[in-house]
DNA sequence: GCCGTTTTCGGCCCGACTGTTTTCAGTCG
């Protein structure tokens, strides 16, 4: 088995054993197990097993240890085997529906041998869920109707629509007279591809009116909670949206507690913990002494015991003895071990793109012409720009011709020579990956570009071997620069093809081919996670707008985003290079 | 189940809100 795989095996388990009612810490050893394999790679992990050294490293002890090994070497665990037969699958369905956890859900199987949602449903419906110890009419009611809308309330959203939705909420809460400061924290702060929730967080010198504010907004379906530091509503869409207020000396505090993920925030507080301090929402106050984190918070009003005050999440890193970490790294992947050490990178930023690759025109599905997308890349600022429309065999692209190409190519070198643009325009193509690994064009045509994305538009369903093997073929062309996409994925629509990444990394890296990090939001592929790593070993990255028409250039700023998390630095991404710089960079590899 | 300048047992991050409760458990983030 994969260490992901694994991975997943080890998670489910945690579920299981939590629908079992087992001790809250045992399950969360799992969970912390299965995090811990992830970050580990693949050849480290068989090492590991080979020389029987898994069981020093954190978070895996005995237990963990001969499960992950027995995974690892037969590709099954007894134990786990038996523990899903034990329990019903239907009742892992049920923590989708908000408002049921583990506890709940044993209840209504243990008490009244709930094993589906059907069953609930049934229960509700006949009233049998309100006559039980612990519920009531409102929580049956709140039941039924998380089962009617749970494909709407368990759908995350694409960062990007989160994004136009909260912006400019943000700004709306800024703008209020009441009003101090007013941010977006959680997923959508730190740059994730996908969205669960928004976080409004706000400091303000009256409460009531910010609350009325908030939960008026066009578009509020429901207000789900209404108190006196929070409040809740969901939208029509089923984005839910939470705001917090907090007194302004605390600002900073929730504000970092409302972003970091999970892990992150889990880290931080043990770290200040083993400082003798206790880090919430509120404050980071002494953790020895009467009362809570909070009223202790209170009293110091922002500031530490030695009388030091806290205003910025700079300082607040400073008093743990971090570095500042970047939203966009707060997933508790290391990035604290790297703030203590001062080896934090200096991320690409927005400031730094010069240009971009694999943009489309009318010639094949794009919305915009030639000149207009380049005026756009004008109006950007941008010094280069690169034309990539679809070959031949993409029909349902309306893939250009080998005779369209070759016009195309004169056009844009008409184009050059005009100087109407200020921005350096490169001939390209998006080379389709034939199912045999073949380009889409003959040598001699491929030769007349200034660059070549390759990518698969077709056969997605091969088996991972020869879909790996396909790409890597087109890889070894001489004439590819980059490739596109590297697994086709649709987020939150369509997985992508089966792909073999850490073989394709390799290859990439041996023919000093980029790969591409497309921006489009509903792609952000390759995958931020596989960045990091491939960077250290020399693999260059292209972020991609992909644009199809002249606001699909905005996308660049997600591309960023998944960068910035995949650690990148703009010595790794190309298209921060200067214009005479790249040029160098693809003569050579003629 | 993991872990150890409180070290082999007894802890394990912290708080808000809801709903069902007369003081708190469960859920969520």
């Amino acid at each position: 088995m994969t260490k992901n795989e694994i991975a997943d095996v080890l998670t489910e388990i945690g579920t299981l054993l939590e629908l079992q009612g087992e001790n809250p810490f045992k399950v969360r050893a799992y969970q912390t197990g299965a995090r811990a394999l992830e970050a580990i790679e693949e050849a480290e992990l068989a090492r590991l097993i080979a020389a029987d050294e898994l069981k020093a490293m954190k978070g895996f002890g005995e237990a963990l240890t001969q499960k992950i090994t027995e995974l690892h070497t037969t590709g099954r665990l007894g134990y786990y085997e038996k523990l899903t037969a034990s329990i019903a699958p239907g009742l892992v369905e049920m923590l989708q529906i908000p408002g049921l956890g583990p506890k709940k859900i044993k209840a209504v199987h243990d008490k009244l041998g709930i094993a589906s949602i059907a069953d609930l449903t049934a229960a509700c419906q006949e009233g049998r869920i309100a006559a039980l110890e612990g519920f009531g009419e409102k929580t049956q009611e709140k039941i039924l109707a998380g089962i009617r809308n749970r494909e709407a309330y368990g759908k995350r959203h694409l960062w990007w629509d989160a994004w136009e939705v909260s912006a400019p909420i943000v700004a709306g809460l800024r703008a209020l007279p009441q009003v101090k400061r007013a941010e977006a924290a959680g997923s959508l702060r730190r740059g994730m591809e996908t969205v669960g929730d928004l976080d409004f967080l706000v400091a303000a010198t009256e409460v009531a009116p910010v609350v009325e504010w908030f939960v008026t907004r066009p578009g509020v379906k429901e207000v789900t909670a209404r108190g006196e530091t929070k409040a809740s509503v969901r939208f029509e869409s089923g984005l839910q949206a939470d705001l917090r207020l907090v007194p302004e000396e605390q600002f900073v505090f929730a504000l970092h507690h409302f972003t970091g993920s999970k892990d992150h925030n889990v880290q931080m507080r043990q770290r200040a913990l083993a400082r003798g301090l206790s880090m919430s929402e509120w404050g980071l106050v002494p953790a020895e002494g009467e009362g809570t984190a909070k009223e202790k918070a209170e009293r110091l009003k922002g500031r530490m015991a030695d009388g030091r005050t806290i205003t910025t999440e700079g300082a607040l890193f400073a008093a743990l003895g971090l570095n500042f970490i970047t939203p966009e790294l707060r997933e508790g992947l290391g990035e604290i071990e790297a703030a203590e050490k001062g080896e934090l990178p200096r991320l690409v930023e927005p400031g730094d793109i010069r240009g971009v690759w694999h943009n489309h025109t009318t010639a094949s599905d794009g919305g915009n012409t030639l000149a207009e997308m380049v005026a756009a890349a004008e109006a950007q600022g941008w010094e280069y720009y690169g034309v990539a429309d679809h070959s031949k065999s993409s029909y349902q692209a309306n893939g250009l011709s080998e005779a369209r190409l070759l016009k195309q190519i004169e056009e844009i070198k008409a184009l050059n020579a005009a100087k109407r643009f200020k921005t350096h325009v490169f001939t390209g193509t998006e080379c389709d990956i034939l199912p045999d690994g073949r380009l889409d064009y003959d040598d001699a045509l491929l030769a007349k570009l200034d660059y070549v994305v390759v990518s698969v538009h077709n056969v997605f369903t091969q088996d991972e071997a020869t879909m790996t093997a396909r790409i890597i073929r087109a890889i070894e062309h001489p004439g590819a620069t980059m490739l596109g996409h590297l697994t086709g994925r649709l987020l939150l629509k369509r997985e992508g093809y089966r792909v073999d990444a850490a073989k394709i990394i390799d290859a990439a890296i041996a023919n000093r081919v980029v790969i591409e990090l497309n921006a489009n939001p509903l792609r952000l592929d390759m995958d931020w996670r596989l960045w990091r790593r491939a960077a250290e070993r020399g693999l260059l990255c292209a972020i991609n707008p992909d644009a199809h028409e002249t606001a699909g250039l905005e996308h660049v700023r997600a591309g960023i985003n998944a960068a910035r998390k995949g650690w990148l630095t703009k010595e790794s991404v190309l298209n921060t290079w200067p214009l005479p710089e790249v040029q160098r960079w693809l003569a050579k590899r003629k």
